[in-house]
DNA sequence: AATAATTGTTTGTGATCACAAAAGTAAGTT
DNA sequence: AACTTACTTTTGTGATCACAAACAATTATT
C-alpha cells in the first residue's frame, strides 16, 4: 500500500539474492553497489523502513547494512540520527585522491616482493583486459576493470592490512566518479597499467609507485578541470 | 542467574552511562575501549548474549555495536559468524606499523598549511604533558597523551579523510601496544615531539613527516626485539 | 498576516520472540 | 579405546512490537 513519495524517488538496483548468504549481506551488498554507482544522490537522507519497503525485506538487515556503511564512511549519520550519501566538495575530493595516491603507492610498494608468476600473468590477463575495454570505450568496464587490477595487485601481499581502507576511499569518491564520468563522451586515457606491469616484472617500487600515482591522477584527470569537477559537486549537493 | 563460564571470563572496564548517548553507542564505546586495552584476548570467541549479560543491555545494541566494530577491523568476523579479536602475526604487526607510517606521515603534511596559532599552542600543552608524563614514567599516559597529540595535529586538516583510516590501525594495534607495554617497566624513550613541533613552526613539511615516521617507528620500538614481539604474539594467540 | 504553540505523523532505538544453523555433549558402534 | 552418530544446547539471524524523540503540518495567538 504505497501513498506518496515524499522526497525524490530511489531506484536502487536489485540483483538477485542467494540463499547461501544472509539478508544483512545481500543488502549490504546492494546498498553498497547504490552508493557506489551514484543511485543515491548525496543530501537524500535514507530512512530505515523506506529502504526496507524498497528492497522488500524487513528493517532489520537494513539497519546493520547502514551502520556498517557508515562505519566504512560510506554513508554518513548526521547528529539528527538521519542517515545520507556524504555531500561531496572540491576540497574533499582532492584529499580523498591524495590519500589513495598516498595508501595505494605504498600498498603496492609492500606487494610487490610477494607477486609470483600466477599473480603476475593474472595482472597480465586484467591489463589486456583493459587494454580490450579502452578500444571500445566501454567506460564502466574500465572503471571495474581498473579497480580489480588495483585490487589483484594489492592482495599480492598476504599479510593485508590496507585494502579495507583503500576500498574505503574507493567507496567515497566512487559515487563522484560515475557521475563524471557517464557525462563524458570523450576522454582519452593513458594507459599507465603497462608502466606498471613493466615496473613489476622488474621489481622496481620507486618505478611502481610512480606508475600507481599516475594511473590514480589520470583516471581522476577526466573528471577535468576544477569548474567542471566544481559543477558536478554543486548539482550533487543540491 | 548465571550458571557458569565454559571460557575464559571476560572482564571489561565499565563507565558510567550518560543518558544522552544512545546504548549502542555507549556499549559501542566499551567495547572498543576494552579491545583497545587489551582486555579481551586474540581468539576468544564473543558471543552477543553474553556481552549482552555482561554490560547489562539487551542483545540488540551489541549487535550493532559489534558489527560496527568488525566493520573498523577492530573485530574479525569468521566464516562460522564467529566475531573474535584478530589474532596478531609479526608480518601483520610489521604491515600495521608500516602503515601507520605512510598514513600518518601523509597527514601530518597535509595538515600542515591549515595550523594556525590556536592549534599550534594546543600541540605545544600536548607536548609538554607528554614531557610530564615521561618523566613520571606514567606508560599508560604516555599512550594516551601520544594518540591526542598526533589525532590533534591531523585534525587542523578541515577537510579529514584520513583519520578514520588512521583510527582503524591504531585499534589493530591498540591490544598488542597495551600487552607490551604493560609488561614493560624499563623503556626509554627518544622525544620525537619536540622535532615535530619545531618541523610545524618551521612549516617544514619534510621535516615532520621524518619526525612523525621516527615518533612511530620508536613508538614501538619498546616492544622491542623481534623475540619479544613474538613471544606477545604467541601468548596472546594461544 | 507572521510567528509561536500544538497536534499528528514519521523515524530511530531498544526489547522480545521464533527459528535454523552451529557447537557441544552423550550414547552407541566397531 | 577411537570414532561415528544422535541428541541437546547455544548462537546468530530476522521479524515484530513499544516507545520517545524528531519532523511536519495545523491551529492558535499577537
Amino acid at each position: 500500500m504505497q501513498i506518496m513519495d515524499k522526497k525524490s524517488p530511489i531506484h536502487i538496483t536489485i540483483s538477485e539474492r542467494d540463499d547461501s548468504v544472509t539478508i544483512t549481506q545481500w543488502v549490504y551488498q546492494t546498498l553498497r553497489n547504490a552508493v557506489m554507482y551514484g543511485e543515491i544522490l548525496p543530501g537524500r537522507a535514507l530512512t530505515i523502513r523506506e529502504l526496507a519497503g524498497i528492497l522488500d525485506v524487513s528493517p532489520m538487515p537494513v539497519r546493520e547494512a547502514l551502520r556498517q556503511l557508515a562505519a566504512e564512511n560510506a554513508l554518513e549519520i548526521q547528529g539528527n540520527r538521519r542517515v545520507m550519501v556524504p555531500k561531496m566538495t572540491a576540497m574533499k575530493f582532492s584529499e580523498l585522491c591524495e590519500a589513495r595516491i598516498a595508501i595505494e603507492s605504498h600498498a603496492a610498494a609492500r606487494a610487490l616482493p610477494y607477486i609470483d608468476r600466477d599473480q603476475l600473468s593474472q595482472l597480465r590477463v586484467l591489463d589486456s583486459l583493459i587494454d580490450k575495454a579502452q578500444e571500445e570505450k566501454d567506460l564502466a568496464q574500465i572503471s571495474t576493470l581498473n579497480q580489480n587490477f588495483h585490487r589483484a595487485l594489492y592482495t599480492a601481499n598476504p599479510h593485508q592490512v590496507t585494502l579495507p581502507l583503500i576500498e574505503s576511499l574507493w567507496l567515497q569518491l566512487g559515487p563522484f566518479m560515475r557521475l563524471a564520468t557517464s557525462q563524458l563522451e570523450e576522454h582519452y586515457l593513458v594507459d599507465r597499467h603497462n608502466e606498471a606491469m613493466t615496473a613489476i616484472e622488474k621489481k622496481d617500487a620507486f618505478a611502481l609507485q610512480v606508475a600507481i600515482a599516475a594511473d590514480i591522477r589520470e583516471g581522476i584527470a577526466f573528471a577535468g578541470t576544477p569548474e567542471m569537477l566544481h559543477a558536478f559537486i554543486e548539482n550533487a549537493g543540491t
